[in-house]
Parts: C-alpha cells; sequence; structure tokens
DNA sequence: CCGCCCTTGTGAAAGGTTTCACAAACCAAG
DNA sequence: CTTGGTTTGTGAAACCTTTCACAAGGGCGG
C-alpha cells in the first residue's frame, strides 16, 4: 500500500470523486468499480488498483459506499478542507479566474489579488480589491493563502512565481506559456493553452499524412 | 523509425521548437541535446530519443543546426502553417482567449465566434462578429475552420462538442470540466484547471502527511 | 447453514517510456 | 592524412504503468 503515487492516478482520482458526487446527488448508495471507470475512460481493474494504493474501500460482491468513498477521496486528495488561492496579474485571464464560480464551488477561493498596473490597484475586480505587489508577501502571510496563480505576462512570470514562493505558498498554478523549475519542493502546474493546440496540430497533421500518402 | 508517437514526446518537441525559437532569434547557430534538453527539464538522451522517432537531425560532434531543426520540428507538429480557431461560448474564458494575442502570434487565428446569448450575438469582440449558434454549421463549412473551441457552461459542452465535429472540424479544446469523448477520431483536448488544483492539494497533503507524522 | 453469483483486491504478465552506455561520425588542428 | 575531442543515434537495460486473471470474501435466497 501507498508508496509514489503517480500523476495520472491522482488525476484519474479527482474524475473519480466527480462522478462520485453525482452519483451521491442522484441518491445512489453503491457503485462498482467498472461504473466508475467509464466517464474517465479507465478500466474497472484501474479504478481498483488506484484506489488500493490507499487502502481497501469497497465490499466484495457490492462495490463500493459512494457515500464513504467520496469521503475517503475527498481526505486523500485533500479535499475535505477548502484552499486559498493569491492571484497575480488580473489582467485578461487573471480577470475570468475571479470571476469563475467553479473554484469557490470546489472549495478554491481566491483571497488576494495583486497587479503592477497602477491604474488597477485599488480598484475591485468581483469584490476583490487589487493590490500592490509591494504588498504580496505580507498579505500572503497574513492570509494564509497556500496556492499562487500566476497570471501575468511570459517575461515576469518566473520572477513572480519566486517571489510567491518566498511569500510561502505552498504550490503554483501558473498560465503563463513557459516551464517553470520548482524549487524547494513547491510543486509548480503550467496550463499552457498553446502546447496544447500544437498537440492537436501534431495530431491532424499526422492524420492527414496517414490520409494523404499511400497508407 | 516513426510508430505510434506518445503524447509526453509530441508536448517535449513543442518545448524544443520554442527553445530553438528562441536561439534562433538571438542568433545561435548550433545547439547540442543537452542545450535543448535543460528548460524542458528532460535529459539529453530524451531529446535525441524523442527525434530520432522522426529522422536524424544532427551532426555528430557538432549538435543541430537551429535553423534546420526549427524548421524539421515546425513540419513535424504542422506549424509551417496556421490553424483556423472556431470559438463556441464567448463568456468569461472565451473572452479572454478571443483579446489574447499569443494564439494569433504562433499561428492560431481564432476566425469566428458563437453564442446562444441574443444580447451578445451581433456585437463585436475583439473585431470579431458573434454569431448565432445556427450559423455554426455553415460557417464553419466556409470559413474552413479546422479546430473547435468549447468554451461554454459545463452542461452543454458534450453537445456543443457534438455539433462542432459534425460542422467538420478535425479536432477540439475544450475548457469545461469534463472528459469528452472522442468520436470519429476528432482528438480532443480538456484543459481542466480544477483538476490541475486538485493536483496541487493532493501534492500539498501528501507533503503534510509526511512531515507531519512519524516521516 | 449452504450454495450460488457477484465484485473486490492483488500478484504476475504485458506493454510502454526513460535512462544508460557506447560505437559511429564529424570537425579541427597539426 | 591522422589524431583527439566532442556529440549524435540507438540497442539494451531499467523503470514505471496498465492489463490480466483469479482466489478470497460478501450477500442473498432457500
Ligand atoms: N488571455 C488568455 O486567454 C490567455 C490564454 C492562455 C495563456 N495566457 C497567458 O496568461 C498570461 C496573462 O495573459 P493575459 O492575456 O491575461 O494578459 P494581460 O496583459 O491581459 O494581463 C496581464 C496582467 O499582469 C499584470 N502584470 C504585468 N507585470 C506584472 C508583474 N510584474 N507583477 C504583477 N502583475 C503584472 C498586468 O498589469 C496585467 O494586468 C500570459 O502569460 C499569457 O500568455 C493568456
Ligand atoms: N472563467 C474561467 O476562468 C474558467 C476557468 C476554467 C474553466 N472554465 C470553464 O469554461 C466554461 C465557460 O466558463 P465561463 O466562465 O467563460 O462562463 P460564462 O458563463 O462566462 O460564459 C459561457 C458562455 O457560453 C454561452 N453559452 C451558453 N450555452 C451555450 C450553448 N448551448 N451554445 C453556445 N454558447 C452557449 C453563454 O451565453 C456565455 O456567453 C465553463 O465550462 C467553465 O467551467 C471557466
Amino acid at each position: 500500500m501507498s508508496g509514489r503515487i503517480s500523476d495520472s492516478t491522482v488525476r484519474r482520482l479527482s474524475l473519480y470523486l466527480r462522478m462520485l458526487r453525482d452519483l451521491e446527488r442522484a441518491g445512489v448508495e453503491f457503485v462498482s468499480s467498472s461504473q466508475l471507470a467509464e466517464p474517465s475512460g479507465a478500466t474497472s481493474a484501474q479504478v481498483r488498483k488506484d484506489l488500493s494504493h490507499f487502502g481497501s474501500f469497497g465490499k466484495r460482491g457490492r462495490g463500493y459506499s459512494v457515500d464513504g468513498l467520496v469521503r475517503a477521496l475527498e481526505e486523500i486528495l485533500g479535499l475535505s478542507r477548502s484552499w486559498r488561492l493569491a492571484l497575480v496579474g488580473v489582467g485578461k485571464i487573471g480577470s475570468a479566474l475571479l470571476g469563475y464560480g467553479g473554484l469557490a464551488a470546489r472549495g478554491f477561493d481566491v483571497v488576494a489579488a495583486f497587479d503592477v498596473d497602477e491604474a488597477k490597484i485599488g480598484t475591485r475586480a468581483h469584490g476583490l480589491r487589487i493590490r500592490p505587489m509591494r504588498e504580496l508577501r505580507p498579505a500572503i502571510a497574513e492570509c494564509g493563502a497556500e496556492i499562487g496563480v500566476v497570471a501575468t505576462p511570459t517575461e515576469v512570470a518566473a520572477e513572480v512565481a519566486a517571489e510567491l514562493e518566498r511569500a510561502g505558498v505552498g504550490a503554483i498554478l501558473n498560465f503563463a506559456p513557459i516551464e517553470l523549475s520548482e524549487v524547494n519542493g513547491v510543486p509548480i502546474r503550467t496550463v499552457d493553452i498553446v502546447l496544447e493546440l500544437e498537440g492537436l496540430s501534431y495530431l491532424m497533421s499526422e492524420a492527414g499524412r496517414r490520409t494523404g500518402s499511400d497508407g
């Protein structure tokens, strides 16, 4: 049980949890590994293996208790609490995030927002006062934000990430298309839209090459 | 040479290309696999293996010609052309995308935008007229968009994706937090911010558990 | 209590990706 | 032309993830 868990396992656990919450809302009491597998495109064996890293949650012959597994997965993923986010860069993507109800609904609350633009500092965006960068360190210490969000231009993203880390966040979500290197064990996830589009570009070109010539 | 190429390889090729373009701009002529590896956190062997799936691009003893490899990777990834995107859902995230210069700069042009909101239809966002959904099929046929972008509420995302597919797009980029299943070989990439945050939540909780108890 | 059906949990096998390590190739200098 | 220093391209090994397949356990009807 429980050694190092792969990213793909954790990803799938989140997807299982999503489905379980839907089932819970629908009043379903038990679910089997194969039902759980379907929406994420996994196999039933994979579901069972993923869960087995953390313990034994099912009843043989019956499946898993929906309520029980929801609680267990929330515990495993750290979602039985809520997390506070500090946003840096209230531009196009930063504003979209501030207005996104889907975050708070899942326990991720943006509690502070920062920018360098004098025209924005002091104004309110979705109920949150935009603060100057100079307040970043004390404000994060004060409000206890655990996750920093980088939504600044690419050129300053690395510096902003380093500053967030110094301010004491435990993890960083980055929207700039640049690979930020983790230091001090603070994990960083980058949402890189251009990379996704280039992946699609590859697949479409590949399909064209296969169909187009010979094949 | 060239069988089925893994997603992670394609991902890294994009990152190599990014660095190569920087080097090109800086006037560098040759680059070694180890220099190329650094920014993406790969190893030099990995760089060479990744490239070897597609051919032999380097000169032993010298490294890779920056210009030559840029051309080769653009060809492989399908980036020696530009791609047309059709956006469905001009809300918070859709508007952010429309205003994002980083897409056009890398050869991804949003050429059509659609919504169901009567108040938005007919108005212009970043120079593009917002069209009613009823025009989706003919408009995509006419302008020849290859990639559909789903930026609608989650509840309608699957239906919108299906409609885009019927309209003839070759790939879909989805921002709704839902796993859409590929049909007809049209690849789908989902950008799921909540999933990324939950991954970070897991890592932070895990770190806490390791530090907190015993360890 | 027994026997049947169902589903889990899990070693073992298969499949895939990354790293290792070295011969082959190239350049420059003498 | 030969030698030495450097870096590629690539099989083989190591490592990691997924799938297979089945014994073990649980519920239920009789
Ligand atoms: N807009 C999008 O849809 C989109 C999509 C994908 C990725 N991105 C990436 O997200 C990042 C932000 O993009 P955007 O479109 O929101 O840009 P934007 O220009 O609209 O916003 C950037 C904000 O960051 C602020 N800023 C600049 N330097 C700063 C600093 N040193 N410290 C703090 N704040 C600073 C600016 O004042 C501005 O408010 C970019 O890296 C971009 O590549 C954007
Ligand atoms: N806002 C964010 O920062 C953010 C972040 C991550 C994910 N998302 C996801 O992106 C999606 C859009 O989010 P948003 O915040 O932009 O929402 P939004 O409500 O601001 O925008 C949604 C848009 O879609 C349009 N729409 C609704 N039904 C439609 C249909 N059937 N066909 C075409 N258009 C339709 C609406 O009129 C609206 O303009 C959601 O699935 C959300 O979960 C948003």
